[in-house]
DNA sequence: GACAGTGAGACAGTTTCTGTCTTAGTGTCT
DNA sequence: AGACACTAAGACAGAAACTGTCTCACTGTC
């Protein structure tokens, strides 16, 4: 059976990012070892070598890639049921908001560069983080806008949620609903130039 | 005047202090470097091994003490009014088990190797223990038992808090202190040779 | 028996860390 | 002003660690 097989290597992956995480919840990105991941997960250096040639970077990056991507399915599965696109949005705030609020790992683990501050999740780790809610929420957008107009949409949207979490304000909060559709129908829906 | 002066490095060996300990509550004893506790306590590489001189083993140990001598002094605060010996046993205790469940950082504090195990509190870290809990809680024991029977309780108890520490059990909490009174008046009162 | 996957560990090259030192800058006391 | 004590900054060599690759022995499957 090679469901037998091969379901060997996959549970090896899965403990090896489960090991990545819990060592970086614990001692963060500079501090964590490969052979602290190997400990912890329970498996050979040699193993982690073969599942992730190119080592620590390409294990990492894979980590971080497989969080980005829990994350936006995760934020999905919210606003999927979104019956217009002043919900979707806010709804996007809301979701992602609480989620960075309540899970401050995760923005480490969005960044592009491991060991470096927060501050790069608005230099070189912001890009990558635009692109890949593109991708997975202009989709959802399409029964109410055209595909360039989200786009934009997203991008802007991204940057504000990220921004009023690394320096949150006293006038707005993009945890509360409320404050977030009051925030979207009086900047956001004005701006497109479609009126439907 | 002298008192200014030699305030100035007593700050700075305080912020010394501090760092470490914010820096081993994040990282752990064996992640933190030197140059962390430098920069956390916004000092210069000189200024800590002027102040520590043999450098990271010497700093650390100090930190051990202190942390030591804090805790006993904090208990010897609680259980200054005891009016009877099962009354001073119970509530050591009774504080010593509650501040290390509260306090987990605390036994490693409280051991003596950093970057070993928890479990190096029953090895190696153990005697220091015994020796520090003597050194504070015998004289306060005296007006009951006479010092070398002291020293033998004292020896006992650290054990046992230890030990329940550790490896808790279903029978005995010793951070209730009606279960710890029972345990006193059971196993501890009836060892005694006097029977004042 | 061939085979794929794994653990254990040796290995060199690199990076990091340690502990010491020198230099320059600061503020205090005489 | 000048002596003094203290500090920051950083260069430095030696030690320790980490990385990535490799080989070998072991296991279970086909």
């Amino acid at each position: 059976m090679s469901a037998v097989t091969s379901s060997q290597p996959r549970d090896i992956e899965a403990a090896i990012f489960a090991a990545v995480d819990s060592c970086v919840t614990q001692w963060g990105w500079d501090k964590v070892t490969m052979d602290d991941i190997c400990v912890t997960a329970g498996v050979s250096r040699a193993t982690v070598y073969r599942l992730f040639p190119g080592g620590r970077d390409v294990l990492f990056e894979a980590v971080r890639l497989g969080k980005l991507e829990d994350f936006f399915t995760a934020m999905r599965a919210h606003i999927e049921g979104s019956e217009s696109l002043e919900d979707l949005l806010v709804r996007c705030i809301v979701v992602a908001s609480i989620e960075l609020q309540h899970d401050e790992h995760l923005a480490m683990m969005l960044a592009t560069v491991p060991g470096e501050t927060l501050g790069d999740l608005t230099v070189s780790g912001l890009g990558r983080i635009v692109r890949v809610a593109t991708a997975f929420i202009t989709p959802l957008t399409d029964e109410f806008i055209p595909g360039d107009e989200a786009a934009h949409i997203v991008d802007v949207m991204c940057r504000l949620v990220i921004s009023y979490y690394l320096s949150p304000s006293s006038t707005i909060d993009f945890t509360n609903e409320d404050a977030a559709r009051h925030f979207v129908q009086r900047f956001v829906l004005p701006a497109l130039t479609i009126t439907t």
